[in-house]
Formats: C-alpha cells, structure tokens, sequence
DNA sequence: TTAAGCGTTGCATTCAGTGCAACAATTTTG
DNA sequence: CAAAATTGTTGCACTGAATGCAACGCTTAA
C-alpha cells in the first residue's frame, strides 16, 4: 500500500521546518500528531527516515530518498490536475460519433469542420457504418452521439433532434434515366434500382413503403456503400433513392438530379441525433451536440 | 493535497473488475465504500472519473487520465522501495569492499577487525581479486571502496588516500636465495622468479620496471594468487617481488627475508584507497573510509 | 411482469486519528 | 552547578471520519 499523503506531508514539514514542533504549528497540528505520522511512515518503510537530535530532526539518506520521492509524486499530481482542468476547460477532449454512411461529406464539411475550427484542441473518432450499427454503437458506449437515418424507437435511446428527410429519386442528368417532375411508383418497378442494404435506415424506408404502397422495385444492386450507390447512377445503370441531402454536392454540381416522389408522405424517414439514454457525456460532447441539433432543425427548414 | 491511497485503489480496482461489486468483493469491502471512495476523488478532482453504466463501469477520460497517474505512481513507490531495501542492506548487513589480493592478511587483521569490534552490527563483503578487478568492482557498483596497489589514473575513480609502497625482492631466509644487502636488477635475470599476473597491479609495476630499466626477468611462475608464490618462495623454489605490507608477518616471524631493490624509485607502486567517483555511500561505509585513511596513512611512515 | 444485478444513499457503529498533558533527554542559562 | 527551556515521545480519553448493513432506484434479461 501507498503511505498517508498526511504522513508524508508531516514528514516533509518537520523536515524544511527543522524541528517537530515548529512543523506542527505551520501543520495547524499537535506535535504528537507529525511525531506519531512519521513513526508510521518509518515503521511502514521499515526505515528511520529522520535523525532526532537535540536542534531538530535530520534526514537519514533514506530520509532524503523518501523526500525526493515525494517531490517527484507532488510533480506527478500537479501534471495531472493541469491535465484535467484542460480536459473540463475542454481545451482538450476526444468525441465519439457514430454517423451514418449518408452523412460523411455534408456532416463533416460542415458542422464538424466549423467545430474543430472553433475547439482545435477536440479530437473527434468518426465511426461510419449502417444505422444499426451506429445504435448499436451508442447504447454499448463506443460512440457518444449517433447520427443517421429512419432510426427505430428504442427505450435505450434519447433521440435528441430529428429532421424529415424523404427519399428522392436519384438519377443522372441527361442520362437515359433523367425525366422532369416529379416521379411515380411505378418508376421503381419499371426501371433498374439500387438501394442499400436493410440495416441501413434508408434500405429499411424502402422495404417498408414496398410493403405498405404494394408495389416491388426492380432492384439490380444491393449494397452498404453510397458511394456503389452514386456511382451506379453516374454510370447510368439506373435510378436510386437517397434522401436529398446525400447527394446535395452532386445536384449543386449539376451532375445528378434529385426527383421529389409524386406520393404524400413517400419515404417519409428522419434523421435522428441520439445519445444513449441516461448516459453522461463528457462536456466536449455536451457542447457539440447543440451544434449538431442546430445543424439538423435548419435541414428541416 | 493528494488523494488517498486507499481511494485511488478502489478506483483502480473497480475498473480493473469492471464493476463497484466485484472490485468490493476483490478488495474485502462493501459496495457502498468503493463507491463512495470513487465519488471522493471525483469530488476531490472536480472531474468524473468513471461512467456508471448497467454493465458496470468504465473509465472517462479524465479516469485514464489517473489511472495512468496511479500507475506511474505505484512505479515511483517502487522505486523507493527498492532503494530503500538497498540502503538498509548496505547499513546493516554489507559494507562491500573490493580488496587487492595482498591486503587480505594484513587489512583484515588490522583496520577491519578493530572496525568491527567498535560496530559489530555491520557487516563486511570483501571481493578478493586483482587490482583491475577491484577497480571494476568499484566501477560498476559491485563494491562501494577499493583498496589495491597500483591503480591506474581513472576519471571514474576518486583515489581517496595513497601510500607509496615499493616493491621489495622476498626470499626464504637461510635458503639458496638468501642474501643480505641491497638487491641488483642482475639478480632478476638470473634467479628463478615468480611474479604476479599483469591484471594485478604488482605484476603491471613489474612490467614496466622491465620496460624501464631495460632486463627481462626469468620468471618461472606466474600466478594469480599471493598465497601461490608465497609459497614458491617458501619452498626455496626462487625469488618474488611484493610491497613489503604483504609479508610482513613473515618477515617478523623470521621465515622470510625482504630487501630493497638497490635503484632508485624501482617497483614505485602505489596502494590505494578508492571509491567510485560522485557515488553516494551508505553511511557505514562513510565511517569506515576514514578507519581505511588512517590505516594507509601510517604506512607511509 | 418478474427477477436479478448494478450503483447509490441513510443510518448506526466502530475504530483510527487527534489533542491534551506528562515524561525523558538534552542544551542553555542563571 | 543546578534550574529552566526546548526537544521528541508516550499514555489516555475523545471525536469524527470511514465502514458495514439494509433499503432504494434503475436498467436489463427472462
């Protein structure tokens, strides 16, 4: 075991103060007390730590080696308490996101980027994946703040904000898919798709207005990447469904267009920001996620 | 003030086990005081140390931030404790002296029984060798003094005290090799001779009176043990050279016969007291030294 | 819904740490 | 030369902080 911090500062008074008794006075104690401490830092060490003679006490060497000790430990302890206060000052800090695959190129040119300018000093660990995973990721506490999309309600998650995303039909400009206005069901049965997979939230909107719509697209590609996703529809294979933002850069390129579906409430899915429910999040986290929500309710707008 | 031992244990523990109950269990305490020892040092610190989840709990990152600072900490303890272990082992049980071959009778009988007779509580390691053997020994902290003839100049080694001791020819009395008077460098080529090895600062004195002076000596023996060439001389094999000390109890007893070397300044070796240079000694051997002083002191007169 | 497991809190208890006073030893002082 | 003063240490009664016990709130798994 580790001697009594009390101890060793007795140890230390009596000795700059030179006598027992002159460290107890400056200790605010009795000089038993700082005489009694240092017999048990001594018995402890199983070492006589100090010389008692008539002026005053002396350090033995085992004495001086124990207060060189503590000098270093004293070192030790204020490094780490400049090291905490930068971390609740939050000049220093590590956030942990889960983000949806769609969100990569709009989120982190955004919002993060304007963040990280603003706290250079947080670090941030994007962990990108499919919707469940991100959930996934945040009710087991790998990630501190999740984003994505159509995430299921779940007593173990705290959607903080969410914004109405609907799909829109995907297809290349001037491309053998291209049409104006806006698109029809019967588009998806007719015409070559690719979607992503069911455990994206995406995939999963689709599968349930399939269901709920009656109708089965023609789905040629399955996949977990939107950029397989982007790409099909650059190559003309066929159209896709994304929510708008996705391919925001895209359509400001003039590359691809973005269909609204001519059906109320057509893919009617949300991005959600969530935190697992009841967890504590470090105050980098804390600060970020109004950001984040800020960002989110503009989408909406 | 720096946190508690017993709390940083609990913290440490707790993460260690994973969860409060088990790091209880583990530590033979309640729940309640590994808890409340947490929440004691986040409260000391102003920081959240862990996040209390249902799986048990993990660390923030201001708890890696202890737990690297306990783990030093214990290391620094360590340290202490092994240095601490050293010196009370040095202090009572082992003043280690590395002593030249021909100094075990002489010093033995003389400076280091009476010096334990006045402090019978400490103990003595002697090394036993050839004086760069003894130099190393002190070097390297194998020994903390060293005694040996002819010690070469070394920045490493602080020369405390030095007595000039030259080399005298050693021959059994009334044998075939006795003489009186003054002994001639002649006499080295053409009686039989046994020297010490070049490791032992004897035989290096000799090497370089051969090189001086300009003879070669017929040497018919050569060894590393002062004993051994006692012995040849004893058996009226032939003649040695050793500082005079080394045979002194011979020379009293009337069984050997030592005669100067009549030329100037030959065999001026030198016996010396030495200690490795900036070393710190345990105190023991800081009384011992100057009972060593003294000793070689009076052999210079 | 029930059961089990987690960390936390309230309360009574205990024991280590503290202060007071007296003591032995030494130096300083009258 | 002896008394006074100052040193560190020890005996004893006491106080307060740390502990154990039990109950609680909460979450998850069956």
């Amino acid at each position: 075991m580790q001697p009594e911090p009390k101890h060793i500062l007795s140890f230390k008074t009596a000795l700059t103060a030179g006598t027992i008794r002159a460290a107890a006075d400056q200790l605010g104690l009795e000089p038993s007390t700082v005489s009694r401490n240092i017999a048990s830092l001594e018995k402890q060490l199983a070492t006589a730590l100090i010389e008692r003679g008539r002026k005053g006490v002396m350090p033995t060497e085992a004495g001086l080696l124990l207060l060189d000790y503590a000098q270093r430990q004293s070192g030790e302890m204020e490094a780490l308490r400049s090291q905490l206060d930068a971390l609740t000052n939050m000049k220093r800090g590590a956030v942990s996101i889960a983000l949806g695959e769609g969100f990569v190129g709009d989120f982190s040119q955004s919002v993060l980027a304007k963040f990280s300018r603003d706290h250079p000093e947080i670090s941030f660990s994007l962990n990108v994946g499919s919707t469940d995973q991100m959930t996934d990721a945040v009710i087991e506490d790998r990630a501190h703040i999740g984003l994505a999309y159509d995430v299921a309600p779940n007593a173990r998650l705290n959607i903080i904000a969410h914004a109405d995303r609907p799909l829109v039909v995907v297809c290349q400009k001037g491309g053998k898919f291209d049409a104006a206005g806006e698109a029809r069901i019967a588009e998806f049965s007719s015409l070559p798709c690719a979607f992503l997979n069911k455990g994206y939230g995406v995939g999963a909107v689709i599968a349930d207005m399939e269901a709920s719509h009656g109708f089965r697209a023609r789905a040629v590609m399955e996949t977990g990447s939107i950029a397989a996703l982007k790409a099909f529809v650059r190559s003309d294979l066929g159209i896709t469904l994304l929510p708008e933002f996705v391919v925001a850069d895209e359509i400001k390129a003039g590359t691809l267009r973005a269909r609204k579906v001519a059906v109320l409430n057509f893919g009617c899915g949300k991005v959600s920001l969530f935190v697992r429910q009841g967890r504590r999040l470090p105050l980098a986290a804390q600060k970020l996620i109004p950001a984040m929500s800020r960002s989110l309710v503009a989408l909406n707008g």
